[in-house]
DNA sequence: ATCTTGTTTGTGAGTATTAACTAACTATTT
DNA sequence: AAATAGTTAGTTAATACTCACAAACAAGAT
C-alpha cells in the first residue's frame, strides 16, 4: 500500500488524463509520454492498467479514512460530523479538482469487475456515513421527523453531488468550499426541526 | 432525423451494451454480434460508431421534446410542471431502463468533442426547463423565497438525479415512479412557502 | 411469364492503427 | 555484484473501417 514516489507520480498524471477526457484516454502510451518515459518503464512500478486504476480507488479511499479519521477526533455529532465531513471533501476536491471529475464518475471503473467492486464499496462506505450522522441528528433532534429517512438523505447527498459535478462540468469556475458551505447552511434551515 | 427499423434495432442494442457495462463495451464487433450480423453490416446503416452516439442522443433529445411538449399542452403551472415532468421521465426510464444507465452519465459520449458537447447542450435545456418551472413557483409564491434559488435547484434535481443512479445500480429493484412520485411529495412541503 | 436493370442489404477477406504488454539489454546507484 | 530503473524493438490481439462481391427483391419493358 506505501507508494513510491514515482508510483505517487504515476497515478497523479493517470488522474489527470483521465479527467481531460475520460478512462478511455488512459493508454499506457499516453501515460507514458506525459511522464516524459517509455512505455516499458510503466511496468517498472505498476503490474498492469488495472493496477494503476486500482490504486486510484485505494488512494482515494485512504484519503477518505483520513478525513473520517480526523473527524472522530473532533467529537461531533449529527449533523455538525456531517457538515465538517462535506467541508472537508470539498476542500480536498478544490485542492485536487482531476480526483473530484474522475471519482464522482464510477463509469470510469467499469474497465473491469473488480475494479467495478471496488468502487461499489467505497460508494457503500460513504453511503453509511452519511446515514450514521443523519440518524444521529434525527435521534437528537437536530433535524425534522416528519420526512421519510431515505429520502432525507438523497435529496442532501444528492444536493452536495450535483454541486460537485456542475463545479466539474463548469471548469471550476466558483469556489467549491464556499458554495458549498452556503449550500449546506441552506439544507440545515430546510432540514431543521 | 427518420430512423429505419434496423437503425432503431442497432440503437436500442447498442444502448444495452452501454448499459451493460460502459462505453467501452461498445465496439462495431459486440454490436454487429448481438444484432446476429457482420460488421460490415453495419455500415449500411451508420456511417460510424460516432454517428451511433450521436443518433442515441439525438433520438433521447427527441424523447425529452415530446415530453416537453406533452407537458405544455396540460396548461400547468410552476410546480405541478415540475412534478408531471419528473413523472413521465421517471415512467421513461421505466419502461427503458438502459437509456436511464446511459443517459444518465455524459463520460458515455466523451469519445469525441462534438458528442459532449450534443451532451452539453441536452443538460442546458433540462436546466432551463427546470429552471424556468422553479421560477414560475417562486414568482406564484408556491414555494419558500427565503433561500437561493440556485440552493432551491440543486437540492431538487440533486435529489431525483440521485434517486435515478441509485435505481440503476441497485437493479431497478424498487419501482422508480412510486419512490419518485413520492420523493417528489417530500420536496413539496419542503419547499412549500 | 420472363428478361433486364437497379437498389438494398448482406458477406468474407482484408486494411491500417492502436492497444496492452514482453524480452533482452544497459546505465546507474548501492 | 546486485538491485533499480530505464531503453529499443518487438509480440499479439483488438480496434474502426473498406472493398469487391452476392443474394433478394422490385419494378418496367418485351
Amino acid at each position: 500500500m506505501e507508494l513510491t514516489e514515482r508510483q505517487k507520480e504515476i497515478i497523479e498524471k493517470a488522474v489527470e488524463l483521465i479527467a481531460e477526457s475520460s478512462v478511455q484516454n488512459l493508454t499506457i502510451k499516453n501515460l507514458a509520454n506525459a511522464i516524459g518515459f517509455s512505455e516499458p518503464a510503466l511496468y517498472r512500478h505498476f503490474e498492469s492498467k488495472k493496477e494503476i486504476l486500482a490504486t486510484i480507488i485505494r488512494s482515494f479511499e485512504n484519503t477518505m479514512n483520513g478525513i473520517h479519521e480526523e473527524i472522530e477526533h473532533r467529537n461531533l455529532t449529527g449533523i455538525d460530523k456531517l457538515d465538517a465531513f462535506f467541508a472537508m471533501r470539498f476542500r480536498y476536491f478544490t485542492e485536487n479538482p482531476d480526483w473530484a471529475a474522475v471519482l464522482m464518475c464510477e463509469a470510469n471503473f467499469k474497465l473491469d469487475s473488480e475494479l467495478t467492486g471496488m468502487m461499489l464499496d467505497m460508494m457503500k462506505h460513504h453511503r453509511m456515513f452519511v446515514r450514521s450522522c443523519l440518524q444521529q441528528a434525527l435521534d437528537h433532534h437536530q433535524i425534522r421527523n416528519d420526512l421519510a429517512f431515505d429520502h432525507i438523505f438523497v435529496m442532501t447527498v444528492g444536493a452536495l453531488r450535483l454541486l460537485v459535478t456542475r463545479w466539474t462540468l463548469e471548469n471550476h469556475q466558483f469556489d467549491l468550499v464556499e458554495e458549498g458551505k452556503s449550500l449546506i447552511q441552506s439544507l440545515r434551515i430546510l432540514l431543521k426541526s
